[in-house]
DNA sequence: AATTTAGGACAGCCATATTGACATATCTTT
DNA sequence: AAAGATATGTCAATATGGCTGTCCTAAATT
């Protein structure tokens, strides 16, 4: 090459919007470029499972969600992936046809189909889930009791609280309880 | 219905491995389920945006990383996007033919393409990255500033640092210079 | 009995990703 | 100068995972 690199090395623009004074906040350019990697690298594990599985990420978030909040329903599950019922179906049917979740009539609504995980789903979900927490436990190295409460409030606080769906009402519930436990 | 939503209340799973002895650590389904919520409606601002220029994500992701690194050329794009030659190919063309982008011989190397925002480009950057600032921000409010920095560090922490690309390397090495500042 | 709801299924479309092959211009190496 | 490697672009074919719209059944609500 005509230059090892070129650019030799990269350099990003500079904040133009800071200042100390009451101007709007300057674009938090490191946080935006820091969470696109975090998130990369944090999908980036399981990817390389599921590929020996023939599985893609929608299966993962389907097998995760289920086996976590065990008689999930349909609606219910679309709500949380911010899909149709059409996109699911296929992937849904996959899982079933292979055995890695069961449907079970609902008691009171026998309409509804409660969705659970099969033990052939858990170990999936379980190794799955083994990599992202190695990778958390990771990152939380280094960071005392504080820095990881840190952690959670940022991350709850990037979230919308507004029409959760019944999944993130039930992660919310359970934060509340543990600020104050 | 039957009953007014079913479940009522929706229970996580417990989680089993979790003890204080030496045992591999418990599962974080707390912090891969907040990031995932997070990441949901970090994206979810600009996606609606987007929409109305007819451009996806991929397109967001590529103007970002043109904007931020001007002078970037089409390999490093496409190593920090991992994404191949031929999907970059239609989505860049896009952006190049609707004027958000343009090209320019490297200086050195003649062959490479250097890749530049346009004012246009900037501008929808400026818009998407503005939403998502926003929402750091209220993230952030709350937290002191060793809670900020817990939160960096965390978010560094997630991301792998053996063979980064040249975009990682270039925030890699900024950051690094922000500790000692 | 009529209507609504939960879920499933079909057809077809679109965006974004993939691999493999090949072409061109330019840089590096011999 | 010739040969080889590299940066980029392009063609063709394919897969995944989204989407819309329509229609269907079973079971709930009214």
């Amino acid at each position: 090459m005509a230059v090892l690199n070129s650019p030799a090395q990269l350099a990003a623009k500079t904040n133009t919007g800071a200042s100390t004074t009451g101007e709007p906040a300057a674009t938090r350019w490191d946080i935006i470029e820091l969470l696109f990697f975090a998130y990369r690298d944090f999908v980036g594990d399981p990817d390389h499972v599921l590929e020996e599985f023939g599985f893609g990420r929608a299966h993962h978030r389907v097998m995760h969600f289920v086996y976590r909040y065990p008689g999930l329903n349909v609606a219910d599950l679309l709500e949380v992936l911010r899909i149709t019922k059409q996109s699911l179906g296929r992937v849904l049917k996959q899982l079933l046809d292979e055995g890695y979740i069961v449907q079970k009539a609902g008691d009171a609504d026998r309409r509804q189909r409660l969705l659970f995980a099969t033990a052939k789903g858990e170990a999936l979900v379980a190794k799955l889930a083994g990599l992202q927490t190695d990778r958390i436990v990771r990152a939380l190295r280094g960071l005392d009791a504080s820095g990881a409460e840190a952690v959670r409030k940022f991350l709850l606080g990037m979230i919308d609280h507004d029409d959760p769906d019944k999944v993130l009402e039930a992660i919310l519930r359970a934060d509340g309880k543990m600020v104050k436990a």
